[in-house]
This record gives C-alpha cells, sequence and structure tokens, in this order.
DNA sequence: CAAATATGAAGAAAATTTTCTCTAAAAACA
DNA sequence: TGTTTTTAGAGAAAATTTTCTTCATATTTG
C-alpha cells in the first residue's frame, strides 16, 4: 500500500459525484476521457486517480460505471460506518448535524457536545447535546472514531485533547487553528479561512493577470 | 506579480491567527523559527510564505508582528470590504450569515437567496432573504463581488451562472460538485465531501503504516 | 478479415512545491 | 572590540504532482 496524494484523495468523491449521476441515466460504461472532460480535467490525471482505487479499465471499452463506484467507495472506506462526536453546538455544529447526507459516508453522528449549560440535555436534530467534560468516558464506550470540532479557536486545542484521551482516532477541525496531536491521530483541517484567502487573493491575481494580456 | 502558490495562501490565514494572539500578548518582534514552531512547520517555508507579502525581516531580529499582520492582511485583501450575496438558505447558508467574524475577512453578507417561498420576505440573522430570479439584476445594482453557494449540487450550476450574469467575481462553492465558469470568474470550491474524503482514507492508511512499523 | 481508431497502462518529462545549504547581517556577550 | 550565535535571504536540491509520450489492446468499420 502506498500513500495516496492529497489532490487525488479530494478529486474522487468528484468523481463518485459524477458516475453516480450517470448511473442514474443509465450509463454503463464511461471513458476516463469522457469523465475529464465532464469535470475539466486531463484525461491522464483522471486515469491515475483511478489506478489508486484498483480498478481496471478496458482499452476502447473504458470502465464499468458501477464497479468505478464501488471502488471508489471502498476505497475511501465509505462503506463502512463510522461513528462520530460534534463538538460545539453553535451554527456551523447545528447545520452539521442537521446534514443527513453524511450518512452516506459513513459517518454518524451520534452524540454532540458544548460548554453552554442552557444546551446541554436538549437535543438538536434529534442528536443529544452533552457537557464537554464527557467526553473522554462517552468516547471510549461508544467506541468514537471521529470527532468533529466546531468550536471557537481559543478553545479547539483543549477540545481535541479530550477526543485524543478518549481514543478517537481522526478529528476533522472546522476551528481556525492547527491543533497538535500524536501521529497516529488524524488530523484534517477544514478551514473557512484557508480557503477565503485564497479565494480574495486569486481575485487580485486574476484581475492582473487578465489586465496584462490585453 | 507572480501567482502565488495556492498552499501558501491557504498558510497566510494561519500566520495571521497565530500573530493576532501573539500582539495580543503584547510580543512585538517575532522570528520565523518561533513561527515554524508553533505551527509545527519548517522555518525556510515560513521565511518563504512571508516573502510574498512583501514585508522584509532582520537578521537576528526577526519581523515586527505589527508590520507581518498588515502585510497578510493587505496582500489577502482583507482590508478591502466586498459585498457577498450567499444563495441557499439552508442548515449552512444560515450559518453562514449567523458567523459575524467573516467581516473580519471584509466579507459582507448583504443578501440572501433561496428557492423556498415561505423565506422570502423574513430574515436570517438580520440578512434579508430573496427569490432566485432576482440575483442578476440585484447583484449588478449592488455591484456584489463574491457569491457564497450553500445550495443542494444539482442546483449549483444554475444558481453560479446567475450569480455570473449579475456581474460576480468570484464564487465561493459549498456545493459537492464543481462549476463551470469563465476564467475571469474565480471559483473556491469549498467541500466537505473532498475533506472528508482525505480523513477516512488517511485513517486507513495511518493504521496500515504504523501497523508496518511495529 | 484487415485496417483504423479509441483507450488504458506504464513510464518519462515537466512543473510545482518543499526542504536543504550556504552566506551575510545583526545582536549578544565576553 | 572581537567572537559567537541567531536569523533572514537566496539559491540549489529533493520530493511531489501533473502532464506528456509511447505502446499494446480491444472495438469498430470497411
Amino acid at each position: 500500500m502506498r500513500i495516496t496524494p492529497e489532490p487525488t484523495m479530494r478529486r474522487l468523491p468528484h468523481y463518485l459525484h459524477f458516475l453516480k449521476r450517470q448511473m442514474e441515466n443509465g450509463v454503463e460504461k464511461i471513458s476516463s476521457t469522457i469523465i475529464a472532460q465532464a469535470l475539466s480535467l486531463d484525461s491522464t490525471q483522471v486515469r491515475k486517480d483511478l489506478e489508486y482505487t484498483g480498478v481496471k479499465g478496458k482499452p476502447k471499452t473504458g470502465f464499468f460505471v458501477k464497479e468505478l463506484i464501488n471502488a471508489i467507495l471502498e476505497f475511501l472506506t465509505w462503506t463502512t460506518r463510522r461513528d462520530a462526536f460534534v463538538v460545539g453546538a453553535g451554527n456551523l455544529g447545528s447545520a452539521m448535524l442537521g446534514y443527513n447526507r453524511f450518512r452516506d459516508y459513513g459517518l454518524h453522528f451520534v452524540a454532540a457536545f458544548d460548554s453552554d449549560e442552557s444546551k446541554i440535555g436538549t437535543k438538536i436534530y434529534d442528536t443529544p447535546i452533552f457537557s464537554i467534560d464527557k467526553i473522554p468516558s462517552m468516547a471510549q464506550q461508544m467506541q468514537i472514531t471521529v470527532g468533529v470540532l466546531t468550536v471557537p479557536a481559543q478553545a479547539a486545542q483543549e477540545v481535541a485533547d479530550l477526543l485524543i484521551k478518549g481514543g478517537i482516532k481522526a478529528i476533522w477541525n472546522f476551528a481556525p487553528t492547527y491543533i497538535k496531536a500524536p501521529k497516529e491521530v488524524v488530523i484534517e483541517n477544514h478551514q473557512f479561512t484557508e480557503s477565503l484567502a485564497a479565494l480574495t487573493r486569486k481575485m487580485v491575481e486574476v484581475d492582473f493577470h487578465l489586465l496584462k494580456k490585453e
């Protein structure tokens, strides 16, 4: 097992999404050329990415859509259930709890946590809210593997430590700060500031380069 | 003006966040070594990244914190106001509208849009909701530069087209699908599926590589 | 049945990004 | 004042990722 390039991992869900729609439309076979065209990518890149999942295509025919979908799902381990805690029941945390589609990816939110006393004991979209300090024991007992962090930056490390104490395997971090963790714990940052920075900076650079060309 | 590497753009907000906290604590000067240590990065990389913003450091002294903060803010154009539309007033859209901190980055949500009749005419966190078909005219009239897309995948392209028709300069896309747009329109994808894919796949690969080492 | 064509596979090349190395400058200290 | 230490800056090297080439193979067409 060689490690998968980060960009490849990030493109796979897009193939998956496109392929699912193709299958809905009755398409049974598809070539990397078609996929590349639809997603504005290079066909070689598509092939290289798909290679990681282990599927084989046939010259002139391409890939079987159903086979490809299953290969990607398996590769991303989205066919196996993972129980998760959501920590921070604010705007974003609530939005996460309300988005049912995460189950399509194997992610099940079984409990949420907040420091706000008034929220504890209530439910958000059927998920019960507990006190932050219950995290370690409950995570251990319920065999939670993923922690979703939707707390303010200053609380992030503290909460992450509680999750790690509870034996969590991965943290999906939405707080605008890096988190330190032992190397066996996967930290996946998903920060708005990162992509907003890219967005605003690109706006300037696009303007500049378009101007230059004239 | 050379174009900025994507990873550099994404790291800059993290430096900014760290530097702001340092300034709060009264720190006036800081070295790339210290920044690197705090964020678990390589000090050369920190220097290379900061170089793009145009600041100069002094050997043995490092950088002036305040100067550095301003340089990053300027570089990311976060000191200039940008008016934005939020399209899709569901869970995520509402969460976006409720998160005031975007103003720290110059982003102001001035209106939101939804196809749900019952939402039109109401407000979410003080932002009024309009009908989707009002997008082009209102965007043009209000000189909107950024569109935030928090609609389901199947509606994404259609809504993007409306925003582009309204003369928008950039789209921040949260829908789990790629969007096609003319090259002068910046598309920044911020998709949950991408980072979830990376998270779940890494969980397997980390397990495997730790096992191998034993 | 043969030729043309589209396609995946594999590896090479190019581009991009990160890391390493060295040098010079500034500060600290003897 | 001279020596040592720390640090930024510049460029080279390494690693990673993307793109290009070539080739073999399956399908289609004449």
